[in-house]
DNA sequence: TTAAAAATAT
DNA sequence: AATATTTTTA
């Protein structure tokens, strides 16, 4: 701020080199103490960064009080910086790993192709040209706002946090309104489970996808391919089945619902995507829909490597799989102590990650999924399951009750 | 530019 | 119905 200190009043001595080297060196701080708000956004992560620019300050602040010889410190003469650690300018330029360019909120200029925003860092070797520093203020605005992008997670609008920890560290920006913009808003409360569900979606899908605006709510936001309001026209194409329907945003509800009726069905491997859409009893949701879902479910549900059997990590959560579906250990022994109701409630976590299971135990099970999984046995058991050196546990027959075969894997669905 | 999610095609 | 491929979005 306030960028410009006049220094150099009066630089009628003619010792121009004397007032030049002051200058750039009084240039050099600035550069140094922006950097260094910028740095301090990161306190956390960067201390020793901090703590650099720091000493660096002060030491140009010395060099340039004392007025004596600054003479040399060329920023960028990569020559002595291997050796000193001597904490001083150069080694600045290591640290602005800072990429951005990343969504400028507000602003956007459309269409406009993002040109390349090089971040100015105050390094220069032609620092003559480039000291303009005219951005001062702007530019810091904006890498302010780039900061938060770095875990700008765009969660949903989901239900607030629940009482379960929220370690992460980061820095949300959630309060200010803008926010999640999810183009769908469920949301509704389906705690309370009306029984009816609102689906995001729009109303049918034979329908012509154009005008949606859906009345009651919702609809897919991001108009699809044909362009949202398109009011106008190629008619020609044939309706039938023209524009790729509209994204559709499976919302931490959805899925849950989505879990439910898996576990339900009896696990991801034994449900068919018909009966799943209607067991979910979402209005509007279509078999395809859910059938590309599903197909994601497993895709991710798949063992994830084999590799790592023995190791068991301890840093990374693990999660049980029963009867197909992934809950984490803890649930799953206190929900076997219980032998209780499946009504655990899983689906999103507040990561707006998925983590699944609200799982019931064997016990009850659709008799109709029991069926399905004998008549699906040899599928189960001709993919890759078994087929690695692992333990291969399952090999052996199970009767279908006891179906509970466990593995850990990355929580990542 | 990549990766993930959803839609569509086979 | 399951899987493959393509398209869209972050």
């Amino acid at each position: 701020m306030n960028g410009m200190i006049n220094y150099h009043n009066n630089n009628h001595h003619d010792s121009s080199n004397y007032d030049e080297k002051m200058q750039r060196t009084q240039e050099y701080i600035d550069s140094l103490e922006e950097e260094r708000r910028k740095i301090l956004v990161f306190q956390r992560e960067l201390p020793l960064c901090l703590e650099l620019v720091t000493q660096a300050i002060e030491t140009c602040k010395q060099q340039l009080s004392s007025g004596t010889t600054v003479t040399e410190y060329n920023f960028h003469g990569q020559s002595e910086c291997s050796e000193q650690t001597s904490t001083d300018g150069p080694v600045l330029e290591e640290f602005i790993p800072i990429k951005r360019a990343l969504s400028s909120d507000d602003d956007e200029q459309q269409s406009r192709k993002p040109k390349k925003s090089n971040i100015s860092n105050g390094n220069d070797t032609d620092n003559k040209s480039n000291n303009n520093d005219k951005a001062a203020s702007s530019k810091k605005s904006d890498w302010l706002r780039s900061v938060q992008l770095w875990n700008q997670t765009p969660d949903p609008p989901q239900k607030e946090d629940s009482p379960k920890k929220v370690s992460v560290v980061e820095v949300k920006r959630n309060g200010s309104s803008g926010g999640a913009f999810h183009p769908f808003k469920k949301e509704k409360s389906i705690g309370a489970n009306a029984g009816k569900l609102d689906v995001p979606k729009s109303g049918d899908k034979t329908s012509i996808p154009a005008a949606e605006a859906s009345s009651t709510e919702e609809t897919g936001g991001t108009s699809g391919g044909g362009g949202g309001g398109n009011g106008g026209s190629k008619k020609e194409e044939k309706e039938g089945q023209s524009q790729r329907k509209s994204r559709r945003c499976w919302s931490p509800e959805l899925h849950k619902r989505f879990l439910l009726a898996l576990q339900q069905l009896g696990g991801a491997h034994v449900a068919t995507p018909k009966q799943i859409r209607e067991l979910m009893k979402v209005d509007g949701l279509t078999n395809d829909e859910v059938k590309s879902h599903l197909q994601k479910y497993r895709l991710h549900n798949r063992r994830p490597s084999p590799s790592i059997h023995s190791n068991n990590n301890p840093q990374a959560p693990q999660f049980v799989v029963v009867g197909g579906i992934w809950m984490p250990p803890p649930e799953y022994a206190a929900m076997a102590a219980t032998t209780g109701s499946g009504e655990a409630s899983g689906g999103a976590n507040s990561n707006g990650i998925y983590a699944p299971i609200p799982t019931l135990p064997p016990p009850f099970q659709d008799p109709s999924a029991s069926l399905k999984q004998k008549q699906r046995y040899k599928q189960l058991h001709s993919d890759d399951r078994g087929s690695n050196s692992g333990g291969g546990v399952h090999s052996n027959s199970h009767s279908t009750s006891s179906s509970t075969d466990t593995a850990t894997t990355s929580p990542n669905y």
